[in-house]
RNA sequence: GGGUGGUUAGCUCAGGUGGCUAGAGCGUUUGCUUGACAUGCAAGAGGUCACAGGUUCAAGUCCUGUACCACCCA
């Protein structure tokens, strides 16, 4: 066997292992295979450069799931690909556009789509690699992306069919319009965000009077939009205004006071200059009393004709300095109040969005939300963590129609057909060949469908739909969705919606919602904000394992997940612990190799450690299936952490040292069957140093699933066995007794090389048998012991220390090393903590209601814990007495 | 304004359906180069489970209210 360093190498070891699952194949599902299927598809990474953190989680946690779920023995897919993310990616090359000098308009669409695939290639690459370094176990050859011909094809046909149904139609209506990115967004693309404004009221003179009518705005310039006035009906202020006019300064245009029940009389002056272009509750409000509809602003955020002369040209934010000003020159400024509200800014690229009317075409997802909802009701879906289902089914129930065209070039074209001569519009896969009216001319809608469209397919569109295929057939519906719960409405929801419509079932069964990664202040980590971690750099320093551990290890459910490097540093550590613990194991093995692997189980089997071992394996491996049976990939990883590091190597390693120096080598073969079930177990969260460590172990000879593995990848996960509670509770007599002699040396200063001899007492014959067994060999493992002598009675040796367990004693011996004052305080601590837990106790069991109503073993266990406390408190008191005279 | 989640050790968090003497990691104190591991070993210190009521034999856990924090939606 090679030389083991001392320190686990991550880096020399893992592009080895990643190569050698991918030539075997190991990720490659079969579509028609007779196992049962387990499939997930990939939240497909945006083409926007790297990998964030997030990303990270999200597909570490799947891969968690996917190899766990392979090694169970199910046909495993992982659908990997990527997402052509339309408005984002599209900013990210006009940056790239602009530093060349140029710009998309400057390309054109063609050019412009070209350079697009480029990137996409390259971006693509890159996700991938990044994806294999953190070790997940896609079917790379499954590999998709939403631009493909294949996924279009689907796109395609699913707006199609849609548009057939008459769910997809075009309308004039308001929408959130970003001016920098110059297209329609919907509504979850729009960021609200609080800003410290102004509140500018405004005199706006009656016509024919001397009254004025004071309003208050947050933006002034749309006050050249402006087409009403309006007041509450039952606004008592206002009344006598209802019905008049008023000259709208600036513009000098007269508009009508109106009354419209939707203007809040508590709010600003109770007047609400009404802007029905250019804001939502306005739109409907001109709705109701048919107003004038003045649009004002250009696509991309300057003012137009309509504006008037003074102001057309203006950017929105000049035309309002130039608008203060002159009302101010005009004497209609009565007022600035800052104010602090939200303002919508589009999420791509932060621009404040301008609701704007304009002509889309839009999905009316009404009757597909209601089964969405029915789905969710009858449990077809499942979520995880439960409290997002009623996040879920609220967004469904208030759901609006969804605004489908974006004015873009990088994504699907609209199949919407417009004839030349008629204008007939007609949606088809392909350009129609002839239009009713026998004109053979089309041109088809030059914009693009929103990214999610594509996303939303993604389940069955990476499956082959809408051709009929056996990945179809076996995989559909998918089990489970792994992502950040920040994407439910955008993507989740989605897909639930179209998966209905398109193949008539939910798309997967079960969603699980993660938490988003945070920093140490709980703020999300984002390449914006500058406070995210590069997976990339933290896997070279710190290695894919430990930071899969770390991320698993972190993810509870609880909305954000702290990631503080402390936590990637632990996972470094259990790495290293792991990596110790076989190179102890098989370093040792080079000297007592096992004879019979078929035996391995089998030795030692009379040992007490040995059967205690492998019933705390039991435990874990229990623990850390049912944790990944219901998505708690921090109980799995802390459980395994605790008995690897503090059941087997703690006290298991050591106790098995001690066998090695007598040259009994059971225990230590038990070890490695051991540490090779743990790898297999931990496989799931660290694949790489497991395998490392699992091909270098002997296996148990009599399972052929496992002796004829060659990887622990495709190796059974392990299943627990048989428990033995007497072993448990034997042992943990012993590990009580030692843990206390070990805290006499430690709180008493012992010198480290000093030698004690140890007294114990117990009136318990089975105890006391089992302690002549065993301590003789167990005490030299963990501490210095030189005699031991066990009795029913017992008489307290001169200046010793003493620790109580229940009814049992243990006295050491420290003439000349005592300090009876250290002594005398750490009894009195003790003491103090025990008379507490007793008072407790007996208040409880003083309650007759107590033993009536509870269950009898409750009673019981209470009555037990009083006894022994009572004895423990018995003993010290006794002892403290004796300290205090002597 | 509506909704959801949170408040447990110095920090970050665990504590399904109420029932051990409330846990972990990190940090911290003390002592150790003990033949797997100083990315380690050993021994400590550290908590009125936000507050106030209520239900119950029994509340960190369930209910109501309050305060504060975070997020989502309008």
């Amino acid at each position: 066997m090679a030389n083991l360093p001392k320190v686990y190498e991550p880096q020399s070891i893992e592009d080895k292992w990643y190569k050698f699952w991918q030539n075997h194949g190991f990720f490659h599902a079969d579509s028609t295979s007779d196992k049962p299927p387990y499939a997930i598809v990939i939240p497909p990474p945006n083409i926007t450069g790297s990998l964030h953190v997030g990303h990270a989680l999200d597909n570490t946690l799947q891969d968690c799931l996917i190899r766990w779920r392979r090694m169970e023995g199910y046909n495993v897919l992982w659908m990997p690909g990527t997402d052509h993310a339309g408005i984002v990616t599209e900013l990210i090359m006009e940056q790239k556009l602009a530093d060349e000098g140029t710009s998309r308009n400057e390309l054109g669409r063609e050019r412009f789509i070209e350079r697009m695939w480029e990137w996409k290639d390259e971006s693509a690459d890159y996700i991938v690699s990044q994806l294999q370094q953190l070790g997940c176990s896609c079917d790379w050859e499954r590999e998709r992306f939403t631009l493909d011909d294949g996924l279009s094809e689907a796109v395609r046909t699913a707006f199609v069919n849609l548009f057939d149904q008459g769910l997809i139609y075009q309308d004039t209506y308001m929408v959130n319009w970003c001016p920098q990115c110059n297209t329609a967004v919907s509504n979850l693309e729009v960021e609200q965000i609080e800003i410290d404004g102004n509140f500018y009221h405004i005199h706006y003179p009656v016509v024919d009077s001397d009254i004025v009518l004071e309003i208050a705005t947050t933006r002034p310039e749309t006050m050249l939009g402006d087409t009403a006035v309006a007041v509450h009906p039952d606004d008592e202020r206002y009344q006598h205004l209802i019905g008049k006019k008023v000259l709208l300064p600036l513009a000098d245009r007269e508009i009508p006071i109106i009354a419209d029940s939707y203007v809040d009389t508590e709010f600003g002056t109770g007047a609400l200059k009404v802007t029905p272009a250019h804001d939502p509750n306005d739109y409907e409000i001109g709705l109701r009393h048919d107003l004038t509809q003045l649009t004002i602003f250009t696509s991309d955020g300057y003012m137009n004709a309509e504006a008037g002369e003074d102001y057309a040209g203006l950017s929105r934010w000049k035309c309002r300095d130039r608008v203060v000003e002159d009302l101010e020159k005009s004497d209609r400024l009565v007022k600035i109040v800052p104010h602090r509200h939200a303002v919508g800014h589009h999420d791509r690229c932060d621009t404040v969005v301008e609701p704007s009317v304009s002509l889309q075409w839009f999905m009316n997802v009404r009757p597909l939300a209601d089964r969405a909802i029915e789905a969710t009701k009858k449990g077809e879906v499942q979520f995880i963590p439960e409290r997002e289902t009623s996040r879920f089914l609220h967004w469904m129930e208030n759901i609006e129609p969804w605004p489908l065209s974006r004015q873009r070039w990088w994504g699907h074209r609209l199949p919407i057909w417009y004839c030349e001569a008629c204008g007939k519009v007609s949606a088809a896969m392909e350009m129609p060949e002839e239009c009713e009216c026998g004109v053979t001319a089309f041109r088809q809608e030059e914009d693009v469908l929103d990214t999610w469209f594509s996303s939303g397919l993604w389940p069955f569109s990476t499956l082959g739909w809408p051709k009929e295929t056996d990945e179809l057939e076996t995989f559909y519906p998918t089990s489970v969705l792994v992502s950040g719960w920040d994407i439910l409405f955008f993507w989740v929801a989605r897909m639930i919606m179209l998966g209905l419509g398109c193949m008539d079932e939910v798309p997967f069964r079960k969603v699980f919602l993660h938490g988003l990664v945070s920093d140490d202040k709980g703020q999300k980590m984002s390449k914006s904000k500058g406070n995210s971690i590069d997976p990339l750099d933290t896997i070279a320093t710190y290695g894919t394992d430990a930071f899969r551990f770390a991320l698993a290890n972190i993810s509870t459910p609880i909305p954000y997940v702290p990631l503080p490097e402390s936590h990637i540093e632990s996972g470094r550590r259990f790495a290293n612990k792991v990596w110790n613990a076989a190179r102890f194991i098989l370093m040792n093995l080079e000297k007592f190799p096992v004879q019979d692997e078929s035996e391995m189980s089998n030795s030692g089997q009379k040992l007490l450690e040995v059967q205690w071992i492998q019933s705390r394996l039991s435990h874990t491996i229990e623990a850390v299936t049912d944790a990944f049976e219901s998505f708690r990939f921090y109980e799995a990883a802390q459980t395994s952490y605790a008995f690897l590091w503090h059941e087997f190597c703690d006290w298991y390693v050591e106790l098995a040292k001690q066998r090695l120096t007598k040259d009994e080598p059971e225990a230590l073969w038990v070890a490695a069957e051991v540490l090779e079930q743990m790898m297999r177990l931990l496989h799931p969260i660290m694949p790489f140093i497991t395998e490392e460590i699992w091909q270098q172990l002997p296996r148990n000879g009599t399972d052929t699933d496992l002796t004829e593995a060659v990887s622990v990848t495709v190796a059974p996960f392990p299943k627990p066995k048989e428990k033995n509670s007497t072993a448990e509770a034997t042992m943990s007599i012993l590990m009580q007794v030692i843990d206390n002699i070990r805290s006499i040396r430690g709180e008493l200063n012992v010198p480290i090389g000093a030698s004690i001899d140890v007294f114990i007492q117990s009136p318990d014959k089975e105890v006391r048998s089992q302690l002549e067994t065993y301590l003789g060999h167990f005490l030299p493992a963990f501490t210095r012991v030189e005699k031991i002598e066990i009795g029913e009675t017992m008489v307290k040796p001169a200046a010793s220390a003493e620790a109580v367990i229940g009814n049992l004693v243990i006295y050491v011996p420290l003439a000349g090393v005592i300090d009876f004052d250290a002594e005398k305080a750490r009894l009195t601590k003790r003491h103090e903590q025990i008379v507490k837990d007793i008072v407790a106790a007996k208040k409880t069991l003083a309650n007759p209601n107590f033993k009536e109503r509870a269950p009898k073993e409750v009673v019981a266990q209470k009555q037990d814990l009083l006894e022994r406390l009572n004895t423990e408190e018995d003993k010290l008191s006794r002892s403290l007495t004796m300290l205090s005279s002597s």
